[in-house]
RNA sequence: GCGCCAGUAGCUCAGCUGGAUAGAGCAACUGCCUUCUAAGCAGUAGGUCGGGGGUUCGAGUCCCUCCUGGCGUACCA
């Protein structure tokens, strides 16, 4: 279905054109002075040099040529040569009617629908998620849904940080608590327990621990190191105890991103990039691409093109361990095998920009991903305090995620007690709802690549432009149809009678306009502005008409029906950012 | 040093690819709950869009320059 906007735009050029113009100057836009008009059209300015005319002489000429128009209520020509429309009431209608009846509210999919992995979560296990974490879950999941709204296959891999001294120095710390394990003995044959000898939450004190041992005691940090390489070459027991960590952290992830309603396809991590790294660095190096440099082996990346200095990607340390870009660079020969993407796109800590400029090009100049491929790189802001610095709880630690929600939920859950709205045994999971609909919505309404302010405050106003405020709006809406005494489902538009009615049917005829660009920018946020204006316009219709005692059956039919179009739209909405609304609240 | 990003109301942010009088939300102040949920609605006040040049009929938006802040810049991830 085609966008109102350029329905109008076609008219318009047309009527430019009969008017002896070019049709390109008859692009109309949505007004930016809703007090004077619904559309305009700036076309006769920019026509006035072409034609060495007056803009205002064309814009009269062009707004007789629409003035017969059935589609606008008035067309005017204004001072330096605007041309002002204000659509009929009757055309608003039929047009909404058509969207409301069709698919996806008559969003066409993507006439190339594509594959495309979402590398977002990036999770290291052993370690729990913080509110760092939270950004590329939450910004990851919504462009996903956006991206399959628009009939994409999407998968989304976590991409868990698995590998490498961080295992080492687990594998370590477990050793000295427990040598007695089978895990340790070189002489140990046949299977391994099945039970991991440790708990999700010891297994995140001892991290820590041995990180922070590592760097004080010289011997231990060489065991860690040791045991990585060994872990890197097959050990047996610690491949197993390796396996244990995993199992045990997996399953304390799962039900972390479960909470916050994320969902992987692929729980993919560094470590499956492993078996394809000696193979692709034997590649590199045939090519020609991979060089000796000061004792590493390197990529050139650098381009004549370049206003700065891109630093060589480093593949292999002098040493001889792998790096980050190694791995990057194997897991991408590993996507190209399993799933012949047309696009990756890699929502990340903006930080690592250059990182990826590197693993993209080397990608490119070998070879490993296919020319037409596109490689996205999305970055995301740092979350700072109110002081403008990375985010600390009082105590200056990381916050961890659980406590994060565990925070907002409670205070929910006080307010809506307070309300006595919602039933006893549903204010948990009303709470639930809320709360994330707070955090993710406070999230997405800022653009990704931004640094953010998080403010806990601020999430537990709950006034205003948040999430919650989306959702009062729906359960309102639900409210007053479970009150209708007709049939739902059976109510039919009607042209509107008054501005709050139309306000709210001109935004709701824009939900093609939002959401396209949502998915063309991968831009959440594009979705938050725009269902803060439909909220608003439908508090304000609702607050100012008397639906349910509307004495006319067919007026009041009308009413209904475009609060359920608005519900509709609404609910589609928030289920492209990531979250849902209540029935009460 | 070089590069990238940012600087808009007291605070947090929009500004749809150059258009009319720069918009929201918090905070402040004023109204509206015996009528579909006041997590709401209506309103008041608050601005040299970091500074200075330029391009044009027209600039928060494009170009140049300077100032301030953040981040990144070969063996951490």
């Amino acid at each position: 279905m085609e966008k109102l906007v350029d329905l109008i735009s076609t008219q318009v050029a047309q009527a430019f054109a009969q008017a002896g113009f070019d049709a390109n100057y008859g692009r109309v836009t949505v007004s930016n002075r809703p007090d004077l008009c619904e559309y305009q059209c700036n076309g006769a300015l920019a026509a006035a040099k072409q034609y060495k005319k007056a803009p205002m002489e064309i814009a009269e000429v062009v707004a007789t040529q629409l003035a017969e128009s059935q589609n606008f209520s008035r067309v005017e020509a204004i001072r330096p040569g605007f041309l002002n429309l204000t659509l009929s009431p009757l055309f608003l209608q039929s047009y909404l009617q058509q969207m409301a009846q069709s698919a996806h509210f008559g969003v066409p999919a993507d006439t190339q629908p594509k594959t495309i992995i979402i590398d977002y979560g990036g999770p290291n296990v052993a370690k729990p998620l913080h509110i760092g974490h939270l950004r590329s879950a939450i910004i990851g999941e919504s462009i996903k849904r956006i991206y399959r709204y628009f009939g994409n296959t999407v998968i989304g891999d976590i991409h868990m940080g698995d590998w490498g001294l961080q295992m080492g120095l687990i594998i370590a710390e477990v050793q000295e608590r427990m040598p007695d394990l089978p895990y340790f003995a070189d002489t140990h044959t046949g299977a391994y327990p099945d039970a991991a000898p440790f708990t999700i939450s010891q297994l995140e004190e001892i991290y820590p621990t041995a990180s922070a041992k590592a760097k004080v005691d010289e011997t231990f940090a060489q065991k860690a190191h040791n045991a990585t390489y060994q872990l890197q070459n097959g050990h047996p027991g610690y491949t197993a105890l390796w396996k244990q960590i995993m199992n045990v952290s997996v399953a304390d992830l799962k039900k972390n991103y479960a909470n916050l309603d994320v969902e992987f396809d692929a729980w993919l991590g560094e470590s499956d990039a492993q078996p394809y790294i000696a193979s692709m660095l034997q590649m590199l190096q045939e090519k020609g691409l991979a060089k000796q440099s000061e004792g590493a082996l390197v990529v050139d990346v650098s381009e004549p093109s370049d206003t700065k200095e891109v630093p060589p990607c480093i593949l292999v340390k002098s040493v001889g361990a792998a790096l980050y870009a190694t791995t990057d660079l194997a897991t991408l020969v590993q996507r190209e095998k399993d799933f012949h993407p047309d696009k990756i796109l890699y929502v990340v800590d903006k930080r690592k920009s250059l990182h990826f400029e590197q693993v993209f090009r080397v990608a490119r100049k070998s070879g490993i991903i296919r020319p037409e491929t596109r490689l996205q790189f999305l970055g995301f802001g740092t979350m700072n305090g109110k002081d403008g610095k990375p985010f600390k709880t009082r105590e200056g630690g990381v916050m961890r995620l659980e406590a994060l929600t565990k925070e907002i939920t409670e205070f929910v859950a006080k307010k809506i007690a307070e309300n006595q709205i919602v039933s006893q045994d549903c204010i948990d999971d009303t709470a639930r709802l809320i709360a994330m609909a707070a955090l993710k919505y406070g999230d997405l309404s800022n653009q990704a690549t931004k640094d953010y302010i998080f403010d806990l405050d601020r999430f537990s106003a709950f006034e205003g432009n948040t999430g919650p405020y989306i959702l009062y709006t729906i359960v309102r809406i639900k409210s007053i149809l479970s009150k209708y005494d007709g049939d739902v489902s059976a109510a039919r538009l009607v042209p509107a009678s008054s501005q709050y009615e139309k306000d709210l049917m001109l935004i709701l005829s824009r939900f093609s306009d939002f959401v396209q660009l949502a998915y063309r920018d991968s831009a959440p946020n594009v979705l938050c502005s725009y269902i803060y204006e439909l909220a608003g316009a439908a508090n304000k219709f609702y607050h100012e008409t008397k639906i349910l005692s509307e004495p006319d059956p067919e007026k009041k039919s009308g009413y209904i029906a475009l609060i359920h179009l608005a519900k509709l739209v609404l609910e589609t909405c928030i289920q492209l950012l990531g979250f849902s609304a209540p029935e009460k609240m």
